[in-house]
RNA sequence: GGGAGUUUAGCUCAGCUGGUUCAGAGCAUCUGCCUUACAAGCAGAGGGUCGGGGGUUCGAAUCCCUCAACUCCCA
């Protein structure tokens, strides 16, 4: 076959589709359990529903893949379980808007209507991702593709809430949330949004019992005075110590409060008093707590202000506001206003100001059951790449709060808590068995109907802390046995995931994985950085900065984008995104299309195979070891960026630049068979290294070199194995590249076209090397000739390492310009040699300095030595 | 406010437990080439007193102190 029916850009678009339904065909993704094989699995993160493709999912997908197809190379049962995640506040937000642009108002539809509307909504975009990942070259095992509200894994999640109650580690208790009094839901720390306000501050006067003192607290929120437990100051502060313990009176409601100290207050602030009030602040919510104040709630769920206010009941809290503003001011006891801006928090969905409002939650203790998660990853138990993020882990896991696992949404799982006629609640796993648990507990005899479900849902994280096991084994949870998957899958491998997730996510699967199987879930955890673009914005949507993932493809290929991804993002470290990237991705495709061009091109005679040729393939096999170690011990790293760049520069520069053009025939002429065979071995060993990263273009190119069925694609064939290799040959090829560098160089600052052949003359002591890499320095440096000798007349002259090289050339040499360069030279030399006399010369150093490198020294100084001899009898020679 | 991290060529980053043939890579830049595998290319070149200052050491990008800038986490 010649080169012309091949074109010279390589087009990505035919063979990835044509491939990616090739090994879908042939089952080649799918994993099963095999106890001959070492198995490795992954799950994936499971992307929300709502979501589409976008840069960080194809950063993080293209790493999971690069690592699953190594292992399934390397023989190993690589086993990378796909699936989605319901993500109950993105998607619920997703459906109510969807239900509002059709007219339908949430509140006026029953649970079980909003939820078909929900799973309908989820049937029809849930898996777009999914889809969009086969674009990216996921070799995901699809049939196992699972989805976190499916039923057996609902089960799990409620089996688990059901045990951890049981275990005492779920409890019920009161905590202040973000209430949205306009949607008169709870909502999310994520579903706020803070936006500075121009508010006031406002100045009031409180009364001190029994004295005619009175302090002044600076407040924003004056309506909630009515709310007030206490007045607070700092204890060290002067001005307020003689206070402490005495009664101030609120204003307007005449109600007595303590004065408390605490060292929360801060003394620089407004007056340096502090209001209390417990009901409206987080902050105040707190230091009630160290106090033990009491709790008095003025505001109803809608915004207004309830009878506890004693004034103003009725009115909606803006109104109140001013409303106390303006009785304080009749009542001559608002000491002055002050403008302010204040961070006030919003709603994400009605814009809203967010009360903070105490709420009955779900939480899970938290206390022990981070015990071994902590220490698994504090002892390298479970690696994190890169291991910077232990510090922040370890901060987070020690500090740990109760995680508030209740959320007041529809689309979820729902909190297996019964409410019972008497006031009690029973947790289980069904409505029975609740009823069975309820009327035992209370010797009673309720039915079904008596018992009521507690309206909310679980926190997303809640299901997917299960996933490493629960996408193997569900009934795992309910009885304590593992099935076959989970015995032999579990603990997976590696999972790529986001350092903001790492608390959210990462921990809790630690540390449910501890509690139910006491492994860990996995082995390494790489960090992905966050894609970002050339402002260092992070990517998203709503920014609009983003390009589209399926359009980069589109144009530059599934293996450019990949490639293109990982040229610049080490582990943890953010990616500065450029479409410079993807070229670059794009174009290395090209590259190892057309040397695949090339070699298909030949044409193969049964003719000796030339000398240079032996040598050429001995380097070249050597130097495939070498760097296939150095790619070897980059992935052992997870240093997935520099294992991709040891293949490139082996493929693009040793292999193409080098080899090929070491052995390429000349034009028109045969090559021999030998050497071509050859050549197409090193060729299969390289589209194996590249396979991980470019699976298509690989394996295109894999099927285009022989016909092979699907037992010996690409994606199933045996990783190279690490062996030894010949460190001198290498160095040999090395230093016969620079003087094929040296003369190269030359011609361009002479202007000799490469076209006019050259002789060289070389004084070495190495003449075998020279010999034995004589028709390669005379093929790629262009050479009529090579000879050994002295000195030649009219000669441009260079030194590498020790050895002289001259070239007569037929111009007139510029003496002075040669002088000049040789008299550089000189001088660095002699400087080198000098700093290095230096430290030989120093006793402390050849004392203190180990043996080695002193040696190494001595070396550096023998090795000078020669070059400057030479360089000096080069200027001799100059005259 | 507390804690962690980063600061090396124009850009993105390597440089392990201190040793000048380690100041490196890729990209970008510049110069010369359309040399029948590839102009999505080939060949060559230039670019950094390793954030500032101080210290330890025979010797520091590499250790210590300090200052500055940026980032993240927690509050």
């Amino acid at each position: 076959m010649s080169s012309t029916s091949l074109s010279s850009k390589y087009n990505p678009s035919e063979s990835e589709s044509k491939w990616y339904q090739y090994w879908m065909d042939h089952h080649l993704f799918r994993s099963t359990v095999d106890y001959t094989r070492e198995p490795f699995s992954i799950v994936i993160p499971p992307p929300n529903v709502t979501g589409v493709l976008h840069m960080g999912h194809m950063l993080n997908n293209t790493i999971q893949d690069i690592l699953i197809r190594k292992a399934r190379m390397e023989g190993k049962n690589a086993c990378w379980v796909p699936g989605t995640d319901h993500a109950s506040i993105a998607t619920e937000a997703k459906v109510v808007a969807m239900l509002k642009d059709k007219g339908i108002n949430k509140k006026n539809i029953s649970r079980e209507e909003f939820l078909s509307h929900a799973w309908e909504w989820k049937e029809k975009y849930g898996g777009i991702i999914l889809e969009q990942l086969k674009k990216l070259g996921a070799s995901c095992d699809w049939d196992r593709t699972k989805f976190t509200m499916d039923e057996d894994l609902s089960r799990a999640v409620i089996s688990v809430f059901v045990d951890l109650h049981k275990k005492g580690k779920i409890y019920r208790g009161i905590r202040m949330v973000n209430w949205d009094p306009q949607g008169k839901t709870a909502l999310s720390d994520d579903e706020v949004i803070f936006k500075e306000v121009a508010s006031k501050l406002y100045y009031i006067n409180y009364a001190i019992e029994g004295s005619n003192e009175f302090l002044t607290i600076a407040t924003t929120r004056p309506e909630t005075i009515m709310a007030d437990v206490a007045i607070c100051v700092h204890p060290e502060d002067d001005r307020f110590r003689h206070l402490a313990g005495k009664q101030a009176i609120i204003p307007l409601i005449n109600r007595a409060i303590p004065i408390i100290a605490d060292e929360y207050v801060d003394r620089e602030f407004g007056t340096g008093c502090l209001k209390i009030t417990p009901a409206h602040d987080i902050n105040d919510y707190e230091i009630g707590l160290r106090h033990q104040l009491d709790v008095i709630d003025i505001l109803n769920d809608d915004g207004m202000l309830n009878e506890k206010a004693q004034i103003l009941v009725g009115e909606d809290r803006f109104i109140a506001r001013k409303k106390v503003v303006k009785l304080l001011k009749d009542a001559d006891l608002l000491a002055k206003e002050e403008s302010y801006t204040s961070n006030v928090g919003h709603s994400e969905r009605t814009d809203a100001v967010i009360e903070p409002k105490l709420s009955l939650q779900w939480f899970l203790k938290m206390t022990d059951i981070t015990k071994p998660a902590l220490a698994a990853v504090m002892d390298d138990t479970i690696k994190l790449f890169p291991p910077k993020f232990k510090n922040m882990y370890r901060s987070w896991m020690e500090n740990v709060r109760d995680w508030c696992i209740s959320r007041q949404l529809w689309w979820g799982h729902r909190i297996p808590a019964y409410y019972l006629p008497n006031g009690k609640y029973v947790v289980e796993k069904s409505p029975e068995d609740a009823l069975r648990l309820a009327n035992k507990t209370y010797a009673m005899e309720y039915t079904l109907a008596d018992l009521k479900q507690d309206e909310d849902v679980l926190d997303t994280w809640f299901s997917s802390w299960l996933w490493p096991m629960s996408v193997f084994d569900t009934e795992f949870f309910e009885t304590g046995e593992k099935n076959e998957d989970l015995r032999y899958y579990y603990p997976t491998n590696d999972l790529v995931t986001a350092p903001e997730i790492l608390f959210f996510w990462v921990a809790r699967m630690i540390i449910a994985g501890y509690e139910y199987t006491g492994e860990r879930p996995f082995k390494n955890v790489y960090l992905t950085g966050i894609v970002r673009d050339k402002l260092g914005r992070k990517m998203s949507k709503s920014l609009g900065n983003s390009p589209d993932p399926l359009e980069l493809i589109r144009d530059y290929g599934a293996d450019g984008v990949r490639t293109g991804m990982l040229f610049s993002s080490p582990a943890g470290n953010d990616l500065p995104f450029d479409e410079k990237l993807v070229e670059q991705g794009r174009n290395f495709s090209n590259k190892i299309w057309n040397a695949f061009r090339l070699i298909k091109g030949w044409e193969v005679e049964s003719i000796p195979m030339p000398s240079e040729n032996r040598t050429a393939a001995h380097w070249f096999g050597n130097r495939y070891q070498q760097a296939l170690s150095e790619i070897e011990d980059h992935f052992m790293k997870f240093r997935i960026s520099d294992a991709l760049m040891s293949t490139y520069k082996l493929v693009w520069n040793d292999f193409c630049s080098w080899y090929l053009e070491m052995i390429k025939p000349a034009y028109q002429a045969p090559i021999d068979k030998e050497t071509y065979e050859l050549t197409v071995a090193f060729l299969e060993d390289i589209l194996k290294l590249l396979h991980p990263f470019m699976p298509f273009i690989s394996e295109e190119i894999w099927h285009q070199i022989k016909e092979r069925d699907s037992q010996h694609a690409l994606i199933v064939s045996p990783w190279p194995t690490v062996g030894s290799f010949e460190s001198a040959i290498i160095e040999d090829a090395q230093h016969v590249f620079d003087v094929i560098s040296q003369i190269r160089n030359m011609r361009a600052s002479k202007g000799i076209s490469p076209k006019e052949a050259l002789a060289l003359t070389v004084k070495t002591s190495q003449e075998p090397l020279y010999e034995s890499f004589k028709g390669i320095l005379i093929k790629l440096a262009n050479l009529s000739s090579l000879s050994y000798g002295d000195h030649l007349e009219q000669a441009i002259s260079f030194v590498v390492k020790a050895d002289e090289c001259f070239i007569p050339i037929s111009e007139k040499i510029n003496v002075a310009e040669e002088r000049e360069n040789l008299l550089k030279e000189i001088n660095y030399t002699k400087g080198f040699i000098e700093s290095v006399m230096k430290k030989l010369g120093n006793d402390r150093f050849v004392a203190n300095a180990p043996e080695d490198v002193v040696e190494k020294e001595k070396q550096k100084h023998a090795d000078a030595a020669l070059k400057l001899r030479a360089l000096e009898e080069s200027l001799e020679k100059l005259g």
